[in-house]
DNA sequence: ATAAGCAATATTGTATACAGTATCCACAAT
DNA sequence: ATTGTGGATACTGTATACAATATTGCTTAT
């Protein structure tokens, strides 16, 4: 055992499962990839119990399949998974938002937000689109860990996981994605600000629609069209 | 090993997780209680390699939690925990309405329905709670299977099995629940069938957050006022 | 008598050994 | 030549052994 350096504070497996899933994020393992556990183990310095257990928390994100007899395999990344994925966000990010709104120190809140919405403006100033793309991610993480719903704060950090994978593909090619993003962060927070908690899950669902669109034109450059309207849940709402 | 009739189609863990769960709602296994490893392994004749993978799986699926160091527990039945688990399940509860109304097939889906509305029906007629109950289980889980969205389903599967506990509890002191279920799900599949998808969230939406409050009160003898109005997400949409 | 500290025990976290099955390649038969 | 079958190999699923830590009870000192 080599990374002793942290013991007791987290398990071996959960800091596994961390370390794993930065590395399919970033594609170090390929979708599709099947990932071999006694390679794994050697390369991390670990047994194989404590894998097995990352590899069962990264199953819960989404992030890997595993199946009987059959191994572990990195989860592909397909239109059809974005768009099932997003269908599950949109009502999720709108409650999301909508707690907040309702919060009594929704101020404080907001004043979080606004924070990383800064750090936002000043990447996009400077044309850092990564620092951009990585403060937006800040600000998602807080807005879950601030919702006061620890069932929905699982499951958006669950989802969250997968979506990212889809994001970091996109984040590079598509140079106004942040400018939406700041724009309809910024109404976002304004309405969590003011308290309206409807309005503030109409925003973040049209939020969460809008960089659904632009994922998927750029995950499809044959420009296929948007079929089903996934907004419709909570967009029309309120 | 006793449990070897079946082999292979799933894993030990997977298998062990499905009884845990069952003894868990059950309360066989009293909420708090501690869960020590190596008296369930002698008491299913299994080893610990599989009991943890089920404990994680349980984990997922919000039944026990494990902390490192200090073993796994049942998780404690609340009234925050229960609002919490509400307010995610009404907005996907609705949002797979919406899919289910959305589908070409939505016919061939609503007779499926029908069927399970039928032997609820039948267990009203002939007083058996637990029948309507069960029926009830059954027909949840054919939505949620039915919905083509396989990210939505694995969410809905999680958070049904923690909810169901609290419906356990509740389905033996109210009798009045299964005539509101029966007349709720009517109504929804009658939207179903009609492919009217936002009128189905809606309705959806009112079915769940009826069956909240009716569970709420059991809960809390003290019949404790509903505060916080956690309908507001989607019931108001469409 | 009560509280604090230490030791013994029990329980969890991790590593490794063993068993069973899927995959792959070679050889043979059609 | 191609396809099917058989065996060898490699990997996963499970069991158990070992290590580390939390808990509990007892002893001692104030």
């Amino acid at each position: 055992m080599e990374l002793d350096q942290e013991l007791s504070l987290r398990s071996i497996g959960a800091e596994l499962a961390d370390r794993l899933e930065a590395a399919i994020v970033r594609e170090v393992f390929a979708p599709g990839e099947k990932l071999r556990e006694v390679e794994i183990c050697s390369r991390f310095g670990i047994s194989r119990s404590p894998l097995r257990e990352a590899f069962q928390i990264l199953e819960g994100r989404g992030l890997v399949e595993r199946r009987p007899r059959l191994g572990t395999r990195v989860t592909e990344l397909t239109v059809d998974n974005l768009d099932e994925l997003t269908a599950c966000r949109i009502p999720l990010e709108a409650t999301c938002s909508r707690l907040l709104a309702e919060r009594a120190d929704r101020e404080a809140v907001a004043r979080e937000l606004d924070l990383e919405l800064a750090a936002m403006r000043e990447a996009k100033a400077v044309g850092d689109f990564l620092a951009g793309f990585e403060a937006n991610v800040r600000m998602t993480a807080l807005m879950h860990g601030r919702c006061a719903n620890s069932v929905l704060m699982r499951l958006l950090d669950q989802l969250d996981k997968a979506a990212l994978r889809y994001r970091f593909r996109a984040y590079r090619s598509a140079t106004g994605i942040l400018d939406h993003m700041i724009e309809g962060n910024a109404e976002m927070i304004a309405e969590i600000r003011a308290g309206r908690g409807c309005e503030a899950a109409a925003v973040t669902a049209r939020l969460v629609d809008r960089a659904w669109r632009t994922s998927r034109r750029l995950f499809l450059p044959d420009a296929q069209a948007v079929s089903r309207p996934l907004k419709n849940s909570v967009l029309a709402g309120c």
